[in-house]
RNA sequence: CGCGGGAUGGAGCAGCUCGGUAGCUCGUUGGGCUCAUAACCCAAAGGUCGUAGGUUCAAAUCCUUCUCCCGCAA
C-alpha cells in the first residue's frame, strides 16, 4: 500500500520531533513553516527549527505570511492528512476541508484546559499538577476541534518550563504516531470538548514575565520555574533588570517590605515576599551570563546587598 | 548600520574618570586546628588585563579596529 501524503505544519522546537517522528513513518510531502524572521541584535535571518529539518530531510518548504489567503500551493501537494503543532496562524476552512483524513493538532494541554499558544508554561505557573499532550481534529476556532486522544503527564514541584517542554514534546510525538494508525483507519470516536471545563494559557506576554514579590511565595515559585530557562521571570535591582530562573522556597519570616533582600545564604539570596521568603538560586544580571547566586554573591558587598530592594521600576 | 551593557588568574567582581609594572570574594593545592566539618587559621600555585594597531619614557587604564557574550526593541 501506497504512504498516505502528510502536510506538516508547525514552527518552535516543540514541533520537531512530532515533525521527525512524522519523516520516519510517513511520506511527508510539505512543510509549513512561519516565513523567516529578523531576529537578534543584529537583525539576522533565522530559520525556524522546522525549516532546518526540512531542509536536511529534502521536504518542500512552504512559507505564507498570511495563510489566511495564501493556501492554494498547499493544496496542490494533495496532502491525505495535514498535521499541525504550534504552527502560529489560524488555519482556514479551505485548508481544513481539503485532507480526506482532516487535518489534526497535536496541542500541549490536557484540553479544555489550557487553550492557546503558552499552554506549557501557563501549566506551572498555575501550579498545576499534571498536563499532557492532546490531539484533536482542528476547526476554525482556537484548540476547541473535537478530541482523538489524550495522555497525562505529572509535573514534579521541582520541574521547569524547559524540561516540561522536553518531556511534552517526545510526548506528543509519540501519542501522534499512535493514533495516527487508529484516525486513518477510523477507529477512534471523536469525544466533543466540554465547553463549561474550557480555560486559557495565553501566550506569554512582557508583562507576565514580570515578577511581582509582594504575591504569595508558592506563585513567584511557580511563576520562575514557569518561565525557565526562556525567556526568564525578571525583576528590577537598583534600576537593572534581573533575571531569575531558579528558586527554592524559604522559611524566614520577616516584616520586611516585599522584595527586601532579607538574607544572604551561601548559595542564594532570600528576598520577603507577601507571606515569606523565596531564595533566589540562579540569576541574570543585565549584560551578564546566567549565574548562580553563589557566584553572583562572591563579586558583591554582601553587606551592602542586604536591604536592598527589588522594585517595579 | 535600531538602542544600550560587558570581556581582568578556574568562577564572580574591583581597578579605567585623574596612565606608572594587578586587587577582592570564592575555588584549587599543601599544611594546621578540631571528635569532626562544606567551619576556622596559615601558606602556595595560577593573569602577555578579549583581538589587532596607535599615542606615550610608561597603557588594564587614553584613541581606533575586529571578535564574542548579554539586556532592550523588533
Amino acid at each position: 500500500m501506497e504512504k498516505i501524503k502528510v502536510i506538516f505544519m508547525g514552527t518552535p522546537e516543540f514541533s520537531v520531533p512530532i515533525l521527525e517522528g512524522l519523516i520516519r513513518e510517513y511520506n511527508v510531502v510539505g512543510v509549513v513553516t512561519q516565513p523567516d524572521k529578523e531576529v537578534g541584535r543584529h537583525k539576522e535571518i533565522v530559520f525556524s527549527p522546522i525549516k532546518k529539518i526540512a531542509i536536511e530531510n529534502n521536504i518542500r518548504i512552504i512559507q505564507p505570511a498570511k495563510i489566511k489567503s495564501e493556501y492554494s500551493e498547499i493544496l496542490n501537494l494533495n496532502p491525505d492528512i495535514i498535521i499541525t503543532c504550534a504552527y502560529g496562524q489560524i488555519i482556514p476552512k479551505q485548508i481544513l476541508d481539503f485532507p480526506k483524513y482532516g487535518c489534526i493538532n497535536v496541542h500541549a494541554s490536557l484540553l479544555p484546559r489550557l487553550r492557546g499558544g503558552a499552554p506549557i508554561q501557563r501549566a506551572i505557573i498555575n501550579g498545576d499538577e499534571k498536563t499532557g499532550i492532546t490531539i484533536m481534529y482542528m476547526n476554525e476556532s482556537m484548540d476547541s476541534g473535537d478530541i482523538l486522544s489524550q495522555q497525562e503527564i505529572n509535573i514534579p514541584f521541582e520541574m521547569n518550563y524547559g524540561e516540561l517542554h522536553d518531556k511534552l514534546s517526545c510526548l506528543g510525538s509519540s501519542l501522534l504516531l499512535e493514533t495516527l494508525p487508529k484516525i486513518i483507519d477510523g477507529s477512534i470516536t471523536p469525544i466533543k470538548q466540554d465547553e463549561e471545563l474550557v480555560t486559557f494559557g495565553r501566550i506569554i506576554k512582557r508583562e507576565d514575565e514580570f515578577l511581582d514579590f509582594d504575591t504569595t511565595t508558592i506563585s513567584i515559585y511557580n511563576k520562575i520555574r514557569g518561565l525557565s530557562p526562556n525567556p526568564g521571570a525578571y525583576s528590577i535591582l537598583e534600576g537593572k533588570i534581573v533575571k531569575i530562573y531558579k528558586s527554592r522556597i524559604g522559611k524566614n519570616l520577616s516584616k520586611a517590605l516585599s522584595g527586601t533582600i532579607v538574607n544572604i545564604y551561601k548559595d542564594g539570596i532570600g528576598v520577603k515576599t507577601r507571606d515569606g521568603e523565596i531564595i533566589i538560586e540562579e540569576l541574570k544580571l543585565e549584560g551578564k551570563k546566567k549565574i548562580n547566586a553563589s557566584e553572583y554573591l562572591n563579586g558583591v558587598n554582601k553587606d551592602k546587598l542586604l536591604g536592598k530592594r527589588f522594585m517595579k521600576e
